[in-house]
DNA sequence: ATGAAAGCGCTAACAG
DNA sequence: CTGTTAGCGCTTTCAT
């Protein structure tokens, strides 16, 4: 493989031009500029990536880990981070955690050796906690934090209006007529689903509806968590007559267990989502659900993570929050539909 | 941030010593080894995995490009192209081409300027050629292709058996009544698009059905196009009594003008797919459809990959077909349920 | 068993 | 404007 000095050679010219005609970092003469072009292509030459990065101490690299590639939110973070990224010139290293704080970890370490210039994390249960990123990162790299954190994280954060979100949502099945709400969470070590849990409480205490400890259900953001606590909640004595389930794996696990139970939805038991996803207006009923910005949530992290990078953006970590919308539809047994934005928390 | 030179000063070794028990590539004595341990803890010393790569000339990483990170087809293949590497010591850059081949190209020069060990490609649409590779990648670090290819190129590809699953899939409808059967193909530049239109037409051979050019309609993979040639469909004086969808983004747009013309499925109109996601089976009515091992697709591209940059594969690009299961639910309008798998083409 | 030293391919002072 | 040269941090002969 061809490399500067090859160049240098063929075109006369010292590495130094070479490297100025590349990287258009002084004038270089229309002559040998010519001269060096030709050179570059008469041997294919590409420059090494991976020398010019130990130089200059910038690998153009960000890294990103992230959950599970597999739940639907995801991939759509992903996209609005890496446009904005690849137009920024960063390509994109990414790990699966697969929800486990101990594969995050692995990987922080990994990309942190090879020194990526800033990192995206959506973090898992039992994720590094911030003693550790205090530990192995007191340079500090920049992290920006997506979606998910918790407290005390050296990082700045972007977030959907978890709690506005939420409220919103059981404030709507609450003024359909319901006061048998049951809750499926999220994995409440998680920042965002304790949020979600928050905003469904305040949503009863403005109503003035008692909280029933038996309609507050541990989930784990899986489908068969969702399917496992559905099934729980309808052998209560007295059911719930609505759930909101806190993500859309966990909805889809409340919708197999509603078409198992044989029931009819809204009728028998009503059901608003966290997280929107495509097919959820074409079910029948089709579903009534919170929609984030996942794709703006992924590109504003990008956005704020390269000016950290650049140093355009300095000072102490700042947290963006992105207002969700209620998509009413049929599951809630509303007559309206339309959409309702959060008015944050 | 610490380098090796500041270890070896600390533990009063060469950085020769330091480097070895690093990579367990000599025997060091045990006394001296602790004191590099113990040096390198002290200063948090992480070895510069940019540096390395340099000069071991490998980067442990390997680069994958998909047409659409938000296609959900996709990220199961990633996530098992991603488990193996991982097991083996490599991290994913990944790149998402939109479905354009100019985007790929572009990542595909990135990636290899960043001297990656080697490649998993899904391609795009208007793809680089085969000579385009050739001339640009002469010292061929090794490519794998997965899902898609096209004939000429240089690599190993590994795929799902795309005819056998499609001609399956038609039987299945034409053993269940139907005659007037169309068929939403995919781009026809993709030789797994034009397979599923190959498997489409040996069955409707089979039975002796006359090919039907109305029948035939050009989609993108995509829920636009899915829905557009629907509507398309249903609008021919005689339309069609089945349709079988090339991939589940059409589908979704199927459903949509379903469910739009106020349409019965499977009464009016049936359904099969290609591509099975998690949620068809729990849609009404269940959706038939032709489910492809994405996971182990990408998982034993992976593996294919790993061996081709270790060295324990040589020789010819080889192919592998992965078989299919055809998923018999109610949207074809069949009694029985079950599955089928593909017998190969 | 350990160390000295020569690069890997590139960039960026610094000289000329 | 162009060339010389000294590293970036690590691995790896080759001596000792």
């Amino acid at each position: 493989m061809a490399k500067i000095r090859d160049v240098a050679t063929l075109a006369n010219v010292s590495t130094a031009t070479v490297s100025h005609v590349i990287n258009q970092t002084t004038y270089v003469s229309p002559a040998l500029r010519q001269r060096v072009i030709g050179a570059m292509r008469e041997l294919n030459y590409h420059p090494n990536a991976v020398a010019r990065s130990l130089k200059t101490k910038q690998s153009k690299t960000v890294a990103m880990v992230i959950p599970d590639i597999t739940n639907p939110f995801f991939p759509a973070i992903v996209r609005g981070a890496e446009d904005v990224l690849r137009h920024e010139g960063y390509t994109l290293l990414l790990g699966n955690a697969d929800e486990d704080g101990k594969t995050e970890e692995t990987y922080y370490n990994t990309f942190h050796a090879k020194r990526v210039d800033g990192t995206l994390l959506i973090i898992s249960p039992h994720s590094p906690t911030p003693e550790y990123l205090q530990k192995h990162n007191p340079d500090a790299f920049p992290i920006v934090y997506v979606d998910r954190f918790y407290r005390g994280l050296p990082g700045d954060v972007v977030i959907a209006d978890n709690v506005g979100g939420s409220y919103q949502a059981v404030c709507h099945l609450i003024e359909n007529g319901h006061r048998w709400i049951a809750i499926i969470t999220g994995p409440l070590e998680l920042v965002n689903a304790r949020m979600r849990l928050d905003g469904y409480e305040r949503a009863l205490t403005k109503y003035r509806i008692p909280r029933n400890d038996n309609f507050v259900r541990p989930g784990r953001f899986d489908a068969r968590s969702g399917y496992e606590q559905t099934l729980e909640l309808l052998e209560l004595r007295k059911p719930p007559t609505a759930i909101f389930s806190c993500n859309a794996l966990m909805t889809i696990g409340c919708l197999r267990a509603i078409r198992e139970r044989g029931l009819r939805c809204p009728e028998d038991l009503a059901l608003v989502s966290f997280d929107d996803l495509e097919w959820f207006e074409l079910y029948s009923p089709s579903i009534t659900a919170v929609s984030q910005p996942a794709y703006e949530l992924g590109s504003t992290a990008a956005e704020l993570l390269v000016k950290r990078i650049s140093g355009t953006l300095c000072g102490p970590p700042c947290r963006k929050v992105l207002t969700t919308r209620l998509m009413v539809r049929e599951s809630s047994g509303s007559n309206s539909k339309g959409a309702l934005r959060s008015s944050g928390p």
